[in-house]
DNA sequence: GTTTTAAATAATAATCATTCTCATTTACAT
DNA sequence: ATGTAAATGAGAATGATTATTATTTAAAAC
């Protein structure tokens, strides 16, 4: 887990870099992303800041989350569903554990792929930019669970 | 690249096992997808299918993609922008090389991924069941291209 | 502190992939 | 050949996301 305030620092830096307006919302909506609990959706994040933004607009969430996505300050992760999940919290990539159950998604402490990423370079020729690795399974809770 | 042949008849055996008719449609939807040239989207598969099948209908191509997906012999493959991409050839998970320009995808041959998997049970207590891998860049055909 | 103005927001309509509904057709068991 | 449940085709409904536009606001200029 980073560090929420520094996560959030960042992305107000990021914000001023690119001559962007410092909004209520924006800096709430950064807020919320720099810890990212749980990796929330989007209806998620709108909920959160229905507490100090009731007039607020899911569109104006939309449109700031793809903001700081396009800084590089929130990673995206989409699914089949159309139900992506965002993380301002670590905003590159790493792995993921995502429980088909509950849906929960945590991060793992595991090694890192760079040796496989230069692999797969020399492989096919491409320019690797990034990469994404989900582990799709159960969680205890849920297994434990009665059906 | 699997045999195309064998996975289309295991295709038609699951078709039989589970009790679904053997409709003209089903058939030729598990021949385009016994290849998955490219790993084609839902738009290009029934472009694929409009030669032998003029009026059928989209929604028949969701229904059975999905159908073979749940007999585990579809892959699919997730994106934000909601353009998800399908492979019957190789069903099974294995990683992808996505080209960010012309969203190309390639599977290239690394090794497995087995030790990682059991690391992530170990640590978080998940039964994994599956996972995905993919990587982004730009493949280089793209590379080479004027802007 | 006021004024100015371009950018951001709220509200809502539009879009697009996917799923659903239902009347019609068809595979296949009898 | 017939009957019947399942599958299809056509198009409406859904749900997430994006676009539009009138209004509001951050922040620069005065």
């Amino acid at each position: 887990m980073a560090d929420s305030n520094e996560r959030y620092e960042s992305m107000v830096r990021k914000l001023k870099e690119h001559g962007y307006k410092l909004t209520h919302q924006r800096l709430a909506l950064a807020r919320v992303l720099s810890v990212s609990e749980g990796h929330p959706d989007v209806e998620t994040i709108f909920l959160r800041l229905q507490d100090s933004f009731p007039t607020m607009s899911l569109a104006t969430v939309y449109r700031n989350v793809m903001l700081f996505k396009s800084f590089g300050e929130v990673l995206e992760l989409g699914f089949p569903n159309g139900r992506n999940r965002f993380d301002g919290n670590k905003p590159f990539p790493h792995p993921h554990v995502i429980c088909i159950r509950c849906q929960k998604i945590i991060d793992p402490d595991v090694g890192s792929l760079k040796d496989m990423t230069e692999e797969v370079a020399d492989i096919t020729g491409f320019v690797i930019l990034t990469h994404r690795l989900d582990f799709f399974g159960i969680c205890s809770d849920c297994m434990t669970e009665k059906v």
